[in-house]
RNA sequence: GGGGAGGUGGCGGAGCGGUCAAUCGCAGCAGACUGUAAAUCUGCCGCCCAACGGGCUACGGAGGUUCGAACCCUCCCCUCCCCA
């Protein structure tokens, strides 16, 4: 977890709504939510989709609201959704989704268990992180219980009146039967919750309003007890595209579908407009510090120490501190120094995290290899004609010589210290090519 | 069940017998400019190749008419709209 000097912790129960507040990462809250999280320590959840294997940096912000209430001394609880993985949310889609198997959840869910342990603290005194599955009571539940137990307490008419719902009960495709219960579902989470723990809180995005407000009303009608949700504003780019993807795809937090390095990369590239933002949203970084930075990113706009910072901290908080100092590292040499001064153990060394392959001495032995070949091998391109278009609009440089002739060769002579070859395309894709 | 409209490249949306690998817009990629930013401008944007050229697949599916079809005909599949 990032602990460097930069990085306070927001400590003081009273001071959480101010804290979320000031960083625009409050979108809404129900009645009374502000006052119950003041008063004293309560427990929380955020419920997090199955979808895949690996979170994506488009779940950051429910991670981090758990965090930051766990440091403010509530305790917190990551809900695996591999019960309601099954059925699929409808909230925010526009169409029926393809099911999951229960296999693939079931893989999915071990995958975000291990993700989630860097964010939370499940060994804190007095306030552990708890991580559950909520296939734990949704897998037993029985159609009967569950109609009888649930159902009945919801009429088709409030469901209606539901945004997620009434969009696709509107829209030309419908709403599976399916989809339509997933809100009853997620109702039911909060109360099982509310029931085996007395989590009384749910953090979710602004699109999850809906299916929180049910578990509330759930809540009090059964227990007869308060319940209260808090809703994050959906992250944007000021650009308009959607947050979390790149060339590459979406931005995920695991390491063998995003490196370390590309992850880096996608914070550093983020739009000055966007920079402070995402630091308010995705690091503990106080206020003065945060102040701080607007200040020298607005003077020295060139310098991106905004982008830095953010990109040091949050991959510092994902990858741990030596990918994040790594990755640092392989950017200030690809994007800084001139490559054929350096000795190959040098760019090695700084390249370690940067995206590599390694392909046979052999194949460059005498002619070498067909430069759009090895594009295509690398994938930086996805087909040999891609390739050729790249070349010839300037976009590809062998150790940063940019190479405009289609059908050059790269042999073992162009090879830094005979051993690697650093590919790039465009400004910002690189790709280490070892000789093995 | 009856009537109407339509299925084209990632999306939207032209084309309606040859000059169509398919106007255009968006998205995407690259270049210029920069700050590894934004905006702007330029180029590219099915695949393959001994390549200022050639080949192969493509316009829901299967057949057919024709020297020649995304465009015409037949059957099938699917979608939307109106009436019952």
């Amino acid at each position: 977890m990032a602990s460097g000097p930069r990085c306070i912790v927001v400590a003081r129960m009273a001071d959480f709504i101010q804290d979320l507040e000031w960083r625009g990462a409050l979108y809404d809250a129900s009645d009374g939510a502000r006052e119950a999280i003041q008063a004293g320590p309560l427990t929380a959840y955020a419920g997090f989709d199955p979808t895949a294997s690996s979170l994506h940096v488009g779940n950051l912000m429910p991670i981090m609201a758990l965090a930051r209430l766990q440091r403010a001394g509530h305790s917190p609880i990551a809900v695996v959704g591999g019960g309601t993985g099954l059925i699929g949310d409808p909230s925010g889609k526009a169409a029926e989704r393809t099911l999951l198997t229960p296999e693939q959840v079931a893989e999915n869910v071990a995958g975000i268990h291990g993700q989630l342990a860097r964010f939370l603290d499940f060994g804190r005194a007095g306030n552990p992180a708890r991580l559950v599955n909520n296939a734990d009571w949704l897998g037993p539940l029985s159609a009967m219980a569950f109609l009888r137990d649930v159902g009945k307490h919801f009429t088709v008419n409030y469901l209606l009146a539901k945004e997620s719902i009434r969009r696709r009960v509107e829209s030309a495709d419908g709403i599976s039967y399916t989809e339509f219960s997933y809100l009853l579902l997620q109702a039911f989470d909060f109360l099982e919750l509310f029931d085996r723990t007395g989590c009384t809180l749910q953090v979710g995005g602004s699109d999850q309003w809906g299916n929180i407000t049910a578990g509330i009303d759930l809540i009090r009608r059964l227990r007869g007890a308060r319940a209260y949700g808090l809703v994050l504003p959906l992250v944007t780019t000021a650009s308009g595209t959607k947050f979390g993807k790149t060339e590459a795809g979406t931005v995920w937090l695991d390491a063998g579908r995003t490196s370390p390095f590309r992850f880096f990369q996608f914070w550093l590239n983020a739009d000055d407009a966007d920079a402070v933002t995402y630091l308010k949203y995705f690091t503990f970084l106080a206020r003065d510090v945060v102040d701080e930075l607007v200040r020298a990113t607005g003077q020295r706009p060139e310098a991106r120490e905004a982008q830095r910072v953010l990109a040091r901290e949050v991959t510092t908080l994902v990858h741990g501190r030596e990918q994040a100092e790594r990755a640092e590292r392989a950017a200030g040499v690809l994007f800084g120094q001139d490559l054929a001064s350096l000795s190959a153990e040098d760019v090695l060394a700084a390249l370690e995290g940067a995206p590599s392959s390694q392909v046979p001495a052999a194949s460059f032995a005498g002619d070498g290899l067909s430069l759009v070949d090895l594009l295509v091998q690398t994938r930086l391109a996805s087909s040999k004609a891609e390739g050729r278009r790249l070349v010839q609009s300037g976009g590809v440089y062998v150790n940063d010589r940019r190479v405009t002739d289609v059908h050059a060769r790269a042999g073992a002579a162009d090879a830094i210290g005979g051993r690697l070859l650093v590919l790039r395309r465009g400004q910002r894709q690189q790709h280490v090519v070892m000789l093995a």
